[in-house]
DNA sequence: GCAGTATTTCAACGAGCGTTGAATACTAGT
DNA sequence: ACTAGTATTCAACGCTCGTTGAAATACTGC
């Protein structure tokens, strides 16, 4: 149980348990009143700090949204900048990618891991997901994208595309935390351990990336 | 557009009309009415039919996991029986998990398709997604992960968890068929052209596989 | 202490929800 | 034609939904 009603002003405790709410059932999934009870507030709150059940999911959204983008966009610049005549390698820009990501977690689970499932659900969605993930994200994805290219020069763009991808499936799937793997693994491996993670995610990808990109032309 | 009321029984046109519904908005974002308006019949019937709505939604599953386990077990049965002296590759085994999922897309898009999109949705559900996923596909992963422990020897069994985690991840984001992967690629690439996941998905996963599998211990 | 604004409470709206029971139609077998 | 079982229609139940307007309160600067 996460403990609400803080001294937190209510248009945050509001988006708390929206997005702690909509991470875990969807926004159909989910009432107005169900997130007020949560927030410990009237329901018609909801309308007076947002306009709609649709305007409060997309504030969830978007309150996170540009820090993340920002925190990640540094990382690659930094990566960048390391190298001054040659490129960075495939490892070191999808580790740009990813570990600000899990740092955030490390750091500071409760606050990002709703938002981070909420985020896996999204990507996985058929029926908008396609557009809400490329209006946030993918401005920063073809900087990365970009990097890549030039990391794994030659490649076919539809190479590179669709490994990303295959990786985009693998963090999203990682970050919705559904136990999955703690169940098949029998307590072998859990969701919930990010240095485990840590360790693996980005030698798995960039292998992936390195064999799709680098094959010879079929 | 699908073409509903056609000469199938009822019981069938609830089911496809359910499916279809669910995968896209998932099970709270469908009413019951939504899905019989659909199928062209009378609310009431869904309930001579189905015990509830979840009864509906679990028959919805359950109709066409077992044919999925059935053939993809003989896939791998298929790829093992090729060899007696030696282990299948890790390309064939992971060819034998992907492959008959993707030759079903091709010979009957519209059968199952939706059905694909459902999985992905569950997969990725923080709320009951990895339970789910554990009672219907685990037992078959199981022999997969088996397989390819023999095809890596010496492997830390986190690992193998962990890859096929990742691969999991982005199977279910490509069956997802969100189309984001046409908005970042600007039509480059396109969620629906199973050719080209058919070339690539299998490459990037077995190097993810060898890679992570096959590193020295830390 | 008062004006004015920002926030919160209360009560209610029409609509759609999952579900049910009773009445009707259809399809065999005798 | 009668019956028995299966399939379908119709009407309705209590409940929750998203949303709104007006009244009440709390807060802020003068």
């Amino acid at each position: 149980m996460s403990q609400e009603s803080q001294d937190k002003p209510t248009r945050e405790r509001i988006l708390d348990a929206a997005e702690e709410l909509f991470a875990q059932r969807g926004f159909e999934g989910v009432s107005v009143r169900q997130i007020m009870r949560k927030a410990d507030a009237d329901v018609s709150l909801a309308y007076y700090h947002f306009k709609s059940k649709q305007d409060l999911f997309d504030q969830v959204m978007l309150r996170r949204v540009e820090f993340l983008n920002e925190i990640r966009l540094e990382a690659l610049e930094e990566v960048v900048g390391r190298h001054v005549d040659d490129e960075p390698t495939v490892e070191e820009i999808i580790g740009a990618f990813t570990r600000p990501l899990l740092q955030l977690l490390v750091d500071d689970h409760e606050k990002w891991s709703y938002y981070y499932q909420l985020i896996a659900q999204i990507n996985n969605s058929p029926d908008r997901g396609g557009a809400l993930m490329s209006r946030y994200f993918d401005p920063l994805v073809s900087r990365f994208i970009e990097a890549l290219n030039k990391a794994l020069p030659g490649s076919d763009p539809a190479d590179l595309y669709w490994s990303y991808h295959f990786l985009s499936g693998a963090l999203t799937l990682t970050f919705a935390e559904t136990g999955r793997i703690d169940n098949l693994s029998g307590g072998v491996c859990r969701s919930t351990n990010i240095a485990a993670i840590n360790e693996r995610m980005h030698v798995f990808l960039a292998a992936g990336f390195r064999t799709l990109c680098s094959r010879p032309d079929s």
